[in-house]
DNA sequence: CTACGACTCTTTTTT
DNA sequence: AGAGTCGTAG
């Protein structure tokens, strides 16, 4: 027996080594998954199937390339690199590339993100003169992605009565027209969106018999990982290319289906069986991950679900602590507890920091964690959340590059073709559109003909010699992207279009870290070309670096494996695990979300994101969650969360440190909550009586020796200054504004301190001391 | 045409 | 609070 198959156990061996046919494998969290599949296609190799036949869909491009790894220590380098392995996006989004043609599409078409998706829809909205009050982009964008996901295309949007009726009652009648608008815009642009992606290569397989046969041929054995998440749109390709060989085996867990809201079908996993009435099911159950406790206490929470398959997941690891239950005051409060403990534990139990993970709901909630670990000297990674290539300066410079490669592209021509401004106004660019509306030809054609359109166009010269200007600049720059290296185009554009420039002349600090941020695209850039390069069919080319960006956020600045804290959404920490676990915010309305808690489904959902976030932890689970939190612009009152109440006592322990009578404010300065300021007390006073409340109706605190400690000397003592310890003549540090010095004080009251600061670059400031977060230096 | 200021909406979650 | 949009003065 070959040495991978040892120590499988009796349904992981039988999952690994069942080549032929349908098979699904139900994994339950920490069940070994990766690992099933991992050596599955290594067996699959190893039996004499040809890598270049099996393809392999994932659902982040990390997990591919984590598992590619993997693979390659089986079977070999050269083994793994035929193999077809990715998202379903990045896969076909490279199939698309080489057969597009047969649907109309260029090769180098562009990949638009939501942004950018959002942007044309919004334009559409307003050139039909609708109101974008009933229709709010955002909503109709996603009506626009269900559509497509669901392969409901214009044409069959229009000969559904049913659908259009519904849109009308919904008060949206004219979704159709938008839709149908936004279709053709895309299409004239030259570009894709991400549903496309999926909607097109069905669109591929069902037009043209050829093609799809081309493809069965290829992928004679499928595999998709999460296939929980999968939508309708996927359902079908996986079912077209499997239908020949029927070769097909599909990974996942109904317990861990969260993304319904982009049109994952759960009953993709729930129906497999009655479309491969043959298959062979095999479910993996034990749970090598986590302490019998965590396990337990995450199986109590699903429980509550009324739609799933009955399973038994259970762990025969040490039965562990108990999940501990951190009540605070504030958001600050919360994320001092956590960034405290977090220090205390891997003191004590001599881990590193990157044995620990933060989850939360929602990305606004990092801010205070940030905040917290910074001031503690900890160091973090965020993943996710506002993704470094989705900063306004970083898609400039990306629009720029995006243009060279696919002229056609007038959403990324009209973002850069005043900026940095060069006098080409609102007025001339609404010209250059109309007309080339009107003329049905991309806007890049009209500048590509300027004089024999000038007459029409009624320009003067001084506006033709800008759009001359410009558009030679641009023509320069293919030229360059013909035998230069996309950076040094990259390079070229960023100074000779004035970009770099024009961020340089903010000399403020968010000016500087805008030039930084150019600076670590040229970077990435670098780093990419440079990797490309020692893969030996490596693709260093501009078109590949942009769909790489377009299609994985966690490509991004490699991780140094350093020791760092790891931040991130429930959502990203699928298919992870960490040591320790701090489940963050557990409240109402935030998880589950406000969003969410009015149907069932809705609930169902938010409840297996609960057992997603809770299965991650191997050791240990802290929960969390603040009655009073700083959110749109204010303090908002919070009630703990229910799944908090679902899940048995016996599970979980309440931690509670004595600050009943103190009250923490955001800035995470100590006050005293019976010292002056009634009015804004109040409040504080009445929640306070509910956490009374809870803590005598709740079991007893065993261990507060260990935590208490922790939660108090780290909001005491935070290494930045607080509001006390500045004083006039202070030099000071803001997060902002940069280095001053303090020139003037005002007020008695603590909470309502003001400062005057002077600072090197930015003048004089006046700040509110609570707020300002100054630190003395 | 640009720059600046007032105003509004925002917040789930992501390929 | 912060970003993005809109309106007005220069």
């Amino acid at each position: 027996m070959e040495d991978y198959l040892k120590g499988l156990n009796e349904s992981q061996f039988e999952a690994v080594t069942t080549l032929q046919g349908p098979l699904m494998v139900l994994a339950g969290a920490g069940s070994g998954k990766t690992r099933v599949l991992t050596m599955r296609i290594a067996h699959l190799i190893t039996n004499g199937v040809d890598p270049f036949n099996i393809l392999a869909l994932t659902f982040t491009n990390k997990a591919a390339k984590e598992m590619k790894e993997r693979i390659a220590k089986v079977v070999g380098q050269s083994n793994a690199r035929s193999l077809w392995m990715g998202t379903f996006h990045s896969v076909f989004a490279r199939i698309l590339r080489s057969e597009g043609h047969y649907l109309g599409y260029p090769s180098n078409f562009t990949i638009y993100d939501q942004q950018d998706t959002l942007n044309v829809i919004r334009k559409v909205i307003k050139d039909m003169n609708i109101d974008a009050d009933l229709y709010k982009p955002k909503k109709v964008q996603s009506r626009i992605s269900t559509y497509k996901n669901n392969l409901i295309t214009v044409k069959a949007y229009f000969n559904n009565p049913e659908l259009m009726e519904a849109d009308e009652k919904a008060n949206m009648k004219f979704i159709g027209q938008i839709y149908q608008k936004y279709v053709e815009q895309c299409f004239k642009n030259g570009a894709m969106d991400f549903d496309d992606l999926l909607l097109k290569t069905n669109e591929l397989l069902t037009r043209f018999p050829e093609v799809l046969a081309k493809y069965q041929d290829r992928f004679r054995y499928i595999l998709v990982d999460e296939y929980q998440d999968t939508n309708h749109s996927q359902y079908l390709i996986v079912k077209a290319l499997a239908s020949k060989f029927e070769n097909i085996c599909v990974v996942g867990d109904d317990a861990q289906s969260i993304y319904s809201f982009r049109g994952a079908n759960i009953y993709n996993i729930l129906n497999f069986k009655k479309d491969y009435p043959d298959a062979i099911t095999v479910s993996l159950e034990q749970n090598y991950r986590s302490t019998q406790n965590i396990v337990n206490a995450a199986n109590a929470v699903i429980a509550k679900n009324l739609q799933q398959f009955k399973k038994n997941v259970f762990s025969e690891n040490e039965e562990g602590e108990k999940i501990k239950v951190y009540r605070s005051l504030s958001d600050a409060d919360e994320a001092n507890f956590v960034a405290g403990n977090i220090w205390e534990t891997r003191n004590r139990e001599q881990r590193k920091y990157s044995d620990f993970a933060i989850l939360y709901r929602t990305n606004s909630q990092t801010r205070a964690f940030e905040d917290a670990l910074r001031r503690k000297n900890i160091p973090y990674k965020v993943y996710g959340g506002l993704s470094f290539y989705q900063r306004k300066e970083v898609k400039d410079l990306i629009a720029y590059l995006r243009l060279l490669v696919n002229e056609n592209d007038s959403e990324a021509l009209m973002r850069i073709i005043n900026y940095p401004t060069r006098g080409i106004g609102e007025t001339t660019q609404n010209k250059l559109i109309v007309f080339a509306d009107s003329h049905n030809v991309a806007v890049s054609k009209v500048l590509d003909n300027l004089p024999m359109y000038a007459p029409q166009l009624g320009f003067n010269n001084g506006v033709l010699n800008k759009l001359n200007d410009f558009w030679s600049m641009i023509k320069a720059f293919q030229v360059l992207l013909k035998t230069e290296t996309a950076y040094s185009v990259a390079m070229e554009v960023a100074k000779r279009s004035g970009l770099i420039k024009f961020l340089k002349d903010d000399q403020t600090p968010e000016g500087i870290s805008r030039v930084e941020n150019v600076q670590e695209l040229m970077n990435s850039m670098q780093g990419f070309i440079e990797e490309q390069m020692q893969i030996e069919d490596g693709d260093p080319s501009l078109p590949n670096f942009l769909e790489n960006i377009a299609l994985s956020a966690d490509t991004q600045n490699k991780d140094d494996e350093e020791e760092m804290v790891s931040l991130m959404t429930i959502h990203l920490s699928k298919g992870l695990e960490f040591p320790v676990v701090h489940l963050v915010g557990l409240e109402e309305n935030l998880f589950p979300s406000f969003m969410s808690s009015t149907t069932r489904e809705d609930l169902e959902e938010e409840r297996r994101l609960f057992y997603v976030a809770l299965t991650r932890a191997e050791k240990q689970a802290f929960f969390s969650y603040a009655i009073s939190r700083f959110q749109w612009g204010k303090i908002t009152d919070a009630e703990p969360s229910r799944f908090l109440s679902e899940i048995d006592d016996q599970f979980i322990e309440f931690v509670n440190p004595a600050i009943e009578k103190r009250f923490i404010n955001n800035s995470g300065v100590k006050s005293n909550i019976f010292d002056e300021h009634p009015s804004e007390l109040k409040g504080f006073k009445r929640v306070e009586k509910k956490t009374i409340e809870r803590a005598e109706g709740s079991k007893p605190i065993a261990e507060p020796r260990k935590l208490k400690p922790v939660a108090t000397a780290k909001i005491i003592n935070p290494s930045g200054a607080s509001s006390q310890d500045i004083e006039v003549g202070d030099k000071v540090r803001h997060d902002r504004f940069g280095i001053g010095e303090v020139s003037f004080l005002d007020g008695t009251d603590p909470q309502n301190i003001k400062a005057k600061v002077i600072f090197m670059h930015e003048g004089e400031k006046n700040l509110i001391l609570k707020y300002a977060k100054l630190t003395k230096i």
